[in-house]
DNA sequence: AAAGTGACTAGAC
DNA sequence: CGTCTAGCCACTT
């Protein structure tokens, strides 16, 4: 069933170290999943223990609501941002 | 069953 | 920088 789907995302994102980020298009690539939406998808329903933070948007900007928050923690991490926006350039993590 | 929705993306302008 | 289109897919109306 896509419990497995669920488990691989999770598995990926926790896989992201720390001070690196991912694209939802670079989780759902290496999770497997059909599409990136589904990424945010999943992470609403299991974001709970994972560092969801570390996914942002193919822009460098993470998604609207959350947005506050997850620049701070990148931020504790080490992540700078311009503004809204990450150099995915310098952070984004390669597998 | 058809239409709307959203933690998305890539391309065109 | 920006807006718009089309494609995407599980889920809800």
């Amino acid at each position: 069933m896509d419990e497995e789907l669920h488990e691989r995302v999770r598995e990926v994102v926790a896989a992201v170290p720390p001070g690196k980020v991912a694209t939802y298009g670079d989780i759902a690539a290496l999770a497997g999943a059909p599409s990136p939406r589904m990424i945010g998808r999943i992470l609403n329903e299991d974001g709970a223990d994972i560092p969801w933070h570390r996914v942002l948007r193919a822009n460098g900007t993470p998604a609207p609501h959350i947005a506050r928050e997850q620049l701070a923690r990148l931020r504790a991490e080490g992540v700078l941002a311009e503004g809204e926006r990450v150099r995915l350039r310098e952070h984004r993590w390669r597998p």
